[in-house]
DNA sequence: TTCACCCATATGGCATACCGTTTTTCCGCA
DNA sequence: TGCGGAAAAACGGTATGCCATATGGGTGAA
């Protein structure tokens, strides 16, 4: 047979994430159509787990199924990107809050240790971007609610779709990123739900700001 | 050949529609087992479209996939009870404040003609789950995030599976949730955003005190 | 009678086959 | 050269087959 590599988990899953990365690494252009066939014989699977990998992509909202052309990968328009950013405003604020409310000592202690982490690795870009998803792992694991997790994970995938490896590009974002996660983690360190609430509100805010921002310069760069 | 009656939409969401009724209504219990091959032959279907339908309801959280067993009923036990009405709330907090925000004037008169709708409907119950969903899609309708709208129905599913069949029992929930969402669409009618907001939350909570006093009857009654 | 072991079966995961429809290609005609 | 149409390829949806594993029940031994 074919495709037995370091596959301990499924082809299924192999399929959903070969699909994934290749459209947050831009390999797969929003619009650009992908069927199960292709897929199925790019990975060396049969269409069975192919199918089944595409459809989960499709159910998380990465990929569109249009009527009569099968899937495409999922474009993201300005108003599409206005609602997935109000909606991770809101479960971001939540998850601040449950976390300043529930987290444990331990879970407090990854928080703020996320956080220190990061000015160290302002210049490096890729290590910025993984200790970014521990800070806000974290902050998930404290609130103790699995449902929102969830939810914002697949908010997420999306954003990382549309981004296509262009997150924190500029050093300005990067220091105001900083800054922002020191303020949210201090606020929920000292389990002030208020303030770790807004601070959480408004770090998306500048986030999806300093998205439109990049957006804008991309589309006069080209 | 078999099972080709009114089904225009496909085998895999009729699967998915039928097992998920049956969840609903109590047809499955949480902690069943629920295999393909039954499904399947419940349907009259083949396995695939049945599998692509067991795959669905798994990913929306209704079924889990317990790992050397195959898919069961997915049970709610009190802590992920607790998580769902958190979610909830923020999520419902958060489109109601957004439908006072961006709905159009055709959209507001929906939400309050649903509201509207519902003092005369009190005796008949299932009439007031109907118009009760009706209120709450109006209000999605009216939020404009299809994001924040789709989570919410999964956990609206989820709460759904649970009750199985018992909410709204009591005709004291009853008159207290006409009169919640009165209030709800007044506020979202006169565009005030805190108060629709406020007024969303207390709902949701209510419904999770309601909620958990049923269940606390149904325990003591068995 | 009880326990260990083995086999039949249920099941999930993957591959492949079939069918009807849609899309693409390519050729002949205008 | 451009266009319309037919043949071919691609595709999605569904059905079925094959294999490995897990589970449960039954049989034989202690």
């Amino acid at each position: 047979m074919a495709a037995r590599k370091g596959n301990a988990t499924g082809l299924a899953q192999h399929a959903y994430e070969a699909v994934r990365d290749a459209i947050e690494h831009g390999k797969l252009a929003p619009g650009d159509r992908i069927s199960e066939y292709k897929t199925a014989d790019w990975l060396n699977i049969s269409r069975t787990p192919a199918r089944e990998g595409l459809l989960r992509l499709e159910s998380e909202g990465l990929l569109t199924h249009h009527p009569r052309r099968g899937l495409v990968v999922a474009s993201v328009d300005a108003e599409a990107l206005k609602e997935v950013f109000a909606a991770r405003e809101v479960m971001e604020r939540a998850l601040a809050g449950l976390a300043a409310r529930n987290a444990s000592g331990p879970e407090l202690d990854a928080i703020v240790a996320a956080s220190d982490q990061e000015p160290e690795l302002i210049h490096d870009r890729n290590a910025m971007i993984e200790v970014n998803k521990t800070f806000h792992g974290a902050i998930r694991q404290g609130a103790h609610n699995r449902y929102l997790t969830k939810f914002i994970s697949t908010l997420d995938d999306i954003v990382a779709a549309d981004h296509r490896g262009s997150s924190l590009v500029d050093m300005e974002r990067r220091q105001a990123v900083i800054g922002e996660h020191r303020a949210l983690a201090e606020a929920i360190a000292n389990r002030d739900v208020a303030l770790a609430e807004q601070r959480a509100s408004d770090h998306i805010r500048n986030a999806y700001e300093a998205r439109k921002r990049v957006k804008e310069r991309e589309k006069r760069g080209e």
